[in-house]
DNA sequence: GATTGGCACTCCAAACGGGTGAGTGCCAAG
DNA sequence: CTTGGCACTCACCCGTTTGGAGTGCCAATC
């Protein structure tokens, strides 16, 4: 059957190419997998699949390479992600095990994606927008000035100082910790913010205290500028590049500092587990046509707070890479559900 | 009086150098700068300048480059740090003044310093160690989990969660939360983590609570983890290094993920608004031979908390870059002082 | 009809080689 | 001490050559 030999060639260019970096040619394909064909059946094969566009080749007497289009086929069909070794699997669990807060978790979580891939690996904070509040706390660091500490259900603290219109002494400040609480402790914030935007209006005593504190928090409950947050790491890999410097490498500097760029590109992850490929020119950007952006989500439960994957070239290893940002995705999970 | 001129000379032959990026020669030395002599006069004096190791030339026949040696007497006694226009000091303002807490203000400087100066730039985050506690907050979320939250005199909040041994009910909590902040508030964290240390033994009725509490506080005080923080902007910036790629760009890709060495490399800031500058193999890293590190202290009143700055090749404008890092130091300085 | 060996062809990449010019060092005159 | 003149040196540019990998096509074979 001719089809499939022409399928398991189209995988046999993608492996090679991604391993060797460099067009490869029929007589290649034949001695280094054991296709039990001749190069010239192999070249008949080539031309079929060039045609159909799956490859292509930079010039005339050059070997072939995989198009998007090829590489697209390869994820799709004739890739199976491969499982972890069980090394690699003790050795993300000793990494992620010593994370002290959720700060922390991100950033072990980037520089360890970054090193298991040898790629440029982003992780998106968990947003606030699908948390929940755990806990209001309010701080009186003098009688006028308080410390407003904003703690949700991802382990996320956000906190506020705020000048108070007037002193406020501790019942008064109990009172209004705990009318706060009553609020918005457990709601989504979305509902906490309209719980309390409500309230002040009650509390007629301190009224001018619990305006401002309320006004804090929901000013720092609405703040998608925490949203936005990212963390990067592997830039250096980039370095491997060495070639395609301004195809490739400065685009993708640039695209790194600009954190709103980034979450774009990875942001339309899919829930469920499932890990999504995004190939060349099937993204938004026009300067980021030679890269692939391989992510998935990740968060408590099976719920997607945020998104996590790798950025690199579209001649990249996909299996390993997907494998990876698998395995990472779920560990963080687990990290983040026990918390 | 040749001498005068020969520095002139040096002077001119740096300009030029970091404003063009090719070596220079005698005869557009004189037509750019009007140094009212003849190439060939220049060029006897540049023959005395390579003679003492000012200046070297890639190969015969081609112009002259500074070495370090010639950035470092430019720096120390040719160049005077231009002052900040006023429209850049006033961008300087507004673009830091939006700030609303500390983080926030560590990243803010540094991509206001890496766009200031087209480089890479990188800012510690101020030191535990010099700082003292101004607050330690303990929030029971259910009875028997525990939020202990340090707030520092810098604006740093740290906070960690804890498993109690035994239910410990509102009384006791609020008990110790006086006993501890009795003893900790107002200290430098060092006395402040010996004072606590000293407390569980005299609190007898929930001695496990307290000791967990102590532990945990004790633990975030002298995590040297957190003095390693550092926020780094301005890597597409390395881009317009083009040529010179292995021997500048890739390592310092490198160093800027390794913090560590970032830190090392940053490290040794005076004092008192000085401005200090390494100049390539002067650093302690042989593959950062090329590049230069443009640094100063800042933090509340002149205590030098930490260390903010660029980083650069050689060929770089140092005038600027220097002006640059102070203005940023200085403002970054005054917004600590009134937090 | 698919597969195969043979063969002519294409075209990139690396090697070669002469010409050009910026820049130098030196020297003798001012 | 400065300057104009002059011979010299090399990196760089550019056109040419050559080698080889890889292809496409065709006729022979299974």
């Amino acid at each position: 059957m001719q089809n499939d030999r022409r399928l398991a060639v189209l995988r046999a260019i993608v492996e090679d190419y991604v391993s060797t970096e460099e067009p490869v040619g029929s007589k290649a394909l034949v001695e280094r997998h054991g296709l039990g064909v001749s190069p010239a059946t192999v070249r008949n094969d080539m031309a079929v699949l060039e045609e159909e566009g799956y490859i292509a080749q930079p010039h005339t007497s050059a070997g072939r390479v995989p198009t998007d289009k090829g590489y697209r086929l390869f994820v799709d069909k004739l890739s199976t992600v491969k499982p972890m070794s069980q090394a690699e699997r003790r050795a993300i669990a000793s990494f992620l095990d010593g994370a002290v807060d959720l700060d922390d978790v991100v950033q072990r979580s980037v520089r360890l994606l970054s090193q298991l891939t040898r790629q440029v690996a982003v992780v998106q904070y968990p947003t606030l927008a699908r948390s929940t509040v755990r806990h209001v706390e309010l701080v009186a660091l003098t009688p006028r000035r308080l410390l407003v500490v904003l703690i949700l259900s991802t382990g996320r603290v956000e906190q506020r100082l705020v000048e108070l219109p007037a002193a406020v002494d501790e019942d008064s400040l109990g009172d209004l910790r705990a009318r706060v609480n009553r609020a918005a402790t457990g709601e989504v914030i979305a509902d906490a913010a309209t719980a309390l935007r409500a309230l002040p209006a009650q509390v007629a005593p301190h009224e001018g205290a619990a305006a401002v504190v309320v006004d804090t928090l929901v000013e720092a409950m609405s703040d998608h500028r925490s949203d936005e947050r990212i963390a990067v790491a592997g830039a250096s890999n980039l370095a491997r590049y060495g070639d395609s410097f301004e195809t490739s490498v400065r685009p993708l500097l640039e695209a790194l500092e600009e954190h709103v760029v980034l979450l774009k590109l990875i942001g339309e992850a899919t829930a469920g587990g499932l890990v999504t490929v995004r190939i060349g020119a099937e993204g938004p950007y026009e300067q980021l046509s030679s890269t692939s952006v391989v992510t998935t989500g990740y968060g408590p439960g099976d719920s997607a707070l945020a998104t996590l994957g790798v950025v690199g070239p579209t001649r990249m290893d996909y299996p390993g890479t997907m494998a990876a940002v698998r395995a990472v995705a779920r560990y963080v999970s687990r990290i983040l559900d026990e918390a």
